[in-house]
DNA sequence: CCGTATTAACTAACCGGTTGGATAGTATCT
DNA sequence: AGATACTATCCAACCGGTTAGTTAATACGG
């Protein structure tokens, strides 16, 4: 009875199929991803996704939500740090790099939510997830205000501070697939050479030119 | 018989055919696009898509040849203007934005295919897919021998210099949701005035500091 | 404690509907 | 007439979901 031995879990049973829904759904997408098969790598029947999650639909949600909140409070801790609008900014580029570095998963299944538009994401989840635009907004705005960025449009920046990580997570399986086969003439980056990289670049490219007031 | 009142006309069918299969295969996904679907776009019967192009598979990569090569010489032309290293990157991210632009279902269908690993790619695509990386390669290379820029890792440079124009396309579809449904706080930047700023950004980012040699 | 009724967790089999592809027959070219 | 282009129909395989039935965990009266 220390539970470890326990046939029937149902929380374990539930961790399961959350854990093989983040690989398929992130593999296949959400109408590729097939419950058959999300139910053979937790080892149970795929009637359980029906019972503990009410459906496909129920369990992709579940675990949108999960993930979201999780890399939320992750990214709200990095831009949280103390200190000058550039060190905030340096800390989140280092934040959303090793959330994309150890979440691959959940950054396959939002990007091809983005790519159709967020069709499958239910309404819960959509105000869930709107919650990362705010979250580099303000430090942008603030570091405009105060001269340690130059005057650039924060919307259109935020876009690019994202992109460049995201793009790298993105073509990550094909880098090393390709690295893999002997098909890649140089050296992929790491993630830590890349982040560093990408954090000088956003920073020196935000940065005022001498001539600026 | 002149052509524009023939009934039957092979050409046209393999035509109509590749347009429905962009927007299907662009907004479901290779596995998520049915050939129904395909067949009512070009009003035609989806046996057609057999007869002509061997099957699915087969269109598919019909499709994703064709637009690959445009890409390509597109670029290429941004790439090949005379003038500065500076320049040449500006042309190109013009190039590639306007591109972009103009292209947002083979930046989709590629976006995808990146996202897994590019499952659904015969050896044939791959390979002239893989004359893009080569593109910038040399800009960058040439710019930082010749001190236009500063002394960046160029393979990770390019990964940046290309995600935040894709992740501005990709991204476009769900903004332009939400601006309809009025729920985006600020306006959403256009294409042009994006463009713009990341070629700012980009190019302050490379810029040499003073101190430089 | 202890048998037993009740509930919760789980499985195997099945369902209607849909998939890509094949095939047989028809129409229209040269 | 013979080749080419096209349609209507069919098919095996597969999809997500449901269902009836089974077993493990739990509650409870004695």
């Amino acid at each position: 009875m220390d539970g470890t031995t326990a046939i029937r879990d149902p929380e374990r049973t539930r961790e399961a199929l959350k854990t093989a829904a983040r690989e398929v759904f992130a593999e296949y997408g959400f109408e590729g991803a097939k419950t058959r098969e999300i139910g053979a790598r937790a080892e149970l029947n795929k009637a359980m996704i029906n019972y503990h999650f009410g459906g496909k639909q129920g369990l992709f949600t579940e675990v949108l939500l999960e993930d979201i909140r999780e890399a939320r409070s992750r990214l709200s801790r990095g831009v949280a740090s103390t200190g000058s609008s550039t060190e905030k900014l340096a800390a989140f580029v280092e934040a959303l790099g090793r959330l994309s570095e150890e979440r691959p998963l959940f950054l396959k299944i939002l990007s091809r939510e983005l790519i159709d538009a967020g069709r499958h994401l239910e309404l819960q989840v959509e105000e869930e997830f709107f919650g990362f635009f705010g979250l580099v907004q303000e430090v942008l705005d603030r570091g405009i205000e105060s001269g340690e960025f130059r005057l650039v449009d924060p919307h259109a920046t935020h876009i690019s501070l994202v992109g460049g990580l995201v793009w790298f997570a993105l073509t990550a399986p094909l880098r090393e697939r390709l690295a893999r086969e002997g098909r890649l003439p140089a050296p992929s980056p790491t993630w830590s050479s890349y982040v560093e990289h990408y954090r000088e670049l956003i920073l020196t490219g935000l940065a005022p030119s001498a001539s600026d007031s």
